[in-house]
DNA sequence: ATTCTGACGTGGG
DNA sequence: CCCCACGCCAGAA
């Protein structure tokens, strides 16, 4: 709570505005909220997400496209399966054709 | 206060 | 493309 809205909402507020069957990286949103370099507490505020139920974090992987974090959904298979529910398909806990499904906030929200 | 860790990213080889 | 080392910042022990 060092600032008004802390990092965690904004990150919050990004993930929400992700399209369905779309996907994103930690460090695009770092980069977005203008942190590039703090990439890794866009994870830290996933974690916290972990309590809301209105944040897909699901789709939002490393820059990879891996599902690095399915480990704390509280399953093995549940991220990999939400994602191939929106028609992801996803090999080895890699997303194929990530880039085909990467959303870039900074391309499309652009200084929202 | 210090130390480690982590759902990451980048740069060098 | 892969692998390794370093930087980054917040939180836990």
């Amino acid at each position: 709570m060092t600032t008004e809205a802390s990092f965690f909402l904004k990150v919050y507020d990004v993930v929400r505005q992700i399209p369905e069957g779309k996907v994103t990286s930690y460090g695009a949103i770092a980069k977005f909220l203008g942190a590039p370099q703090s990439s890794r507490m866009v994870g830290w505020a996933m974690n916290a997400a972990h309590s809301l139920t209105d944040v897909p974090a699901h789709r939002v992987v490393n820059r990879k496209g891996m599902l690095t974090g399915k480990h704390h959904f509280g399953g093995a298979t549940v991220m990999q399966q939400l994602l191939e529910n929106e028609g992801i398909k996803i090999i080895e806990n890699q997303i194929q054709d990530f880039e085909k499904h990467l959303w870039d906030p900074v391309k499309s929200l652009k200084g929202f």
